[in-house]
DNA sequence: CAACAGTCGTTTCACGTTCAATCATTCCCG
DNA sequence: CGGGAATGATTGAACGTGAAACGACTGTTG
């Protein structure tokens, strides 16, 4: 499909800008978080969605889905969590094939401490160079574009044709 | 250093989409390249520079400074295409330790070829839900942040004081 | 010109991620 | 109820990436 899709001189800008901003801001706060905590950002995003769940605790699979992992990777993910204790798991009740990760107490105070060093660095990186106005329509523009990707369907369906 | 740097509710979502919007678009976009092309995003990009570039050739240091990429990896990345017949290496004569890396016929093809399904995907996945408001706001916004953050310097300085 | 620090690119190795296969369990439908 | 498809989660191997060490060469300094 799409024979000539051209971006012009701004379409281009916006993306390349995009793709640079968000690499050189994955890689700038994942190494302060590892340098200064020995968490690495996803791992710092599991803790996030566990402390903000009721209980502290919640299925693989919803995890996975909200932290935009793989089943595969958040198993792994939380072996290492697990391993460093900051997380347990447990079995699930009602249905036994699925298992909870839940929050531990270590691992609450360790992403209290982490969360210090990762807002500093989103507000010092991020946010510091943007005006309000600016934050407002990022907001907005990729909340639309992220929630548009999030209902895309897996199978190569939609543009491939 | 920095305590209690809480963002307000506009700044996280506008953390949060920026993640996501990334982490998908780049997830997608690298997934069809692949499927249709067998490229990386990455591998994509580097062919992208080269084709940019006078004679279609550059030295391994700009590219990987360019691409974002770490020397190893451009490295590894460069014997990929290598393999694939989509660049061949030159030695450098000014300067006998290091070396170019130079596109060939059939990768200038291949990047044709492979740029019309990755322009298409940008389209339809990022600049198609915008309005060009926010796309030119994105262009500014964005590049900011990632000037800024090219600006910074490598060594353990800055904000860890 | 000798010595030494710095740069270019590669290599090696350890680690995180992906993919496909697997196991256990649950769901659906006749 | 029984059988097969679907789901939750894990496993292991293959692969890409990052860090540190290395060899080769250059540039500088005395």
């Amino acid at each position: 499909m799409a024979a000539g899709a051209r971006l012009d001189e701004t379409e281009m800008r916006a993306w390349r800008a995009l793709l640079q901003a968000s690499t050189l801001l994955v890689e700038r706060l994942d190494r302060e978080l590892q340098a200064d905590h020995g968490l690495s950002l996803s791992e710092y995003e599991v803790l996030v969605l566990l402390q903000q769940a009721p209980r502290h605790r919640r299925r693989m699979s919803e995890l996975a889905g909200d932290a935009l992992l793989t089943r595969s990777r958040l198993t792994h993910t939380v072996d290492r969590l697990e391993r460093a204790g900051l997380v347990r798991r447990e079995a699930c009740e009602t249905d036994r094939r699925g298992s909870f990760a839940v929050l531990t107490r270590d691992g609450y105070r360790m992403l209290a401490r982490a969360s210090r060093t990762h807002l500093a660095g989103v507000r010092g990186r991020f946010l510091e160079p943007l005006d309000p106005g600016q934050v407002a329509v990022l907001a907005d523009a990729l909340g639309q574009v992220a929630a548009e990707l999030r209902t895309e369907v897996s199978p190569g369906s939609a543009t491939t044709s």
